[in-house]
DNA sequence: GTTTTTTATATCGTTCACGATGCAAAGATA
DNA sequence: TATCTTTGCATCGTGAACGATATAAAAAAC
């Protein structure tokens, strides 16, 4: 057995998990000061880009299931962020849409993105990098996106 | 406003996010066959370098809250693959001690690193590429961790 | 030696994340 | 039209994550 392989020190997804929590971690005195968790914010950034989705656009965009979704926009509906109505065309779809508070959270949130880009930037993050660390992940995801099942034992 | 920096596409913690994601799942096959969790097959790679060591320690190698850890290796001490005993010297302390169970996983398991390192090998991720990535998420945890506070608004 | 503070862990409540399952609307097929 | 299948969403149960709080032991201060 190849007992190097078991290190810590060598785990990619160990690396992935911790940046991935602490990095959230910072969004949240920004987030949370407007009631909102970092799930949310995604939820939002979705929305503010384009209005009027249904749950699963909203799902497939964040490559989450909409099992994950649904509870989600639930709570952010009782906060008067969003609103969600059965789809005309559609009876089955949930259409879910900003109210005027959930537009004017982007305004109260503006400065967001930059503070957390400010936040990651160290010797190996700075404006230069991020492009390329960037395309490594889009690979990353779009690889084990269409390779839902790992390797056999 | 800049609406540019809150397009998805330009959210590096949304790629950390869903990459540690998707990573997890690839492991779950893996890992679930043998009635394991993700958090807790890290736990075991904690204990498999070194055996017999208090909560606190395996929470800061894996940059966890003990609120988080102590919960998760009561499942597992259930499970029997760990024991959990107050320390002779510092009662205050609970020493958690791989069980024969415990100690047998990792030869069980022995081709899960493996079998990730190939899931996740694709056009910019290679064996090359890795040891650059790595530094760059080691840079950016060790920034974040000293760093609990984002700037301010 | 008693009081105070710190430290190590545990408990509680809320919010994800996701597999499994349920249900109703829409679409396909007979 | 009646039945079958698929699709979109919801519900349920379990296991993280983490802030807030609690508790007991150890250490420090008095």
């Amino acid at each position: 057995m190849d007992r190097e392989a078991f290190l810590l020190d060598n785990q990619l997804c160990f690396r992935l998990y911790t940046a991935s929590r602490l990095l959230t971690q910072a969004y949240h005195p920004l987030l949370s000061a407007h009631g909102l968790t970092y799930p949310q914010y995604l939820v939002l950034l979705v929305l503010w880009e384009k209005d009027a989705q249904p749950v699963n656009d909203i799902a497939r965009r964040l490559y989450l299931e909409t099992n994950t979704v649904t509870p989600l926009l639930q709570r952010m509906e009782k906060e008067g962020i969003l609103s969600r109505k059965r789809g005309r065309e559609d009876a089955r779809q949930m259409i879910v849409s900003l109210t005027k508070k959930g537009k004017q959270l982007q305004e109260q949130l503006s400065e967001v993105p930059h503070a957390v880009g400010c936040t990651v930037l160290c010797d190996s993050i700075t404006p230069e990098t991020v492009p390329g660390l960037n395309r490594m992940l889009d690979d990353m995801i779009a690889h084990l996106q269409t390779k839902p099942d790992a390797h056999e034992l």
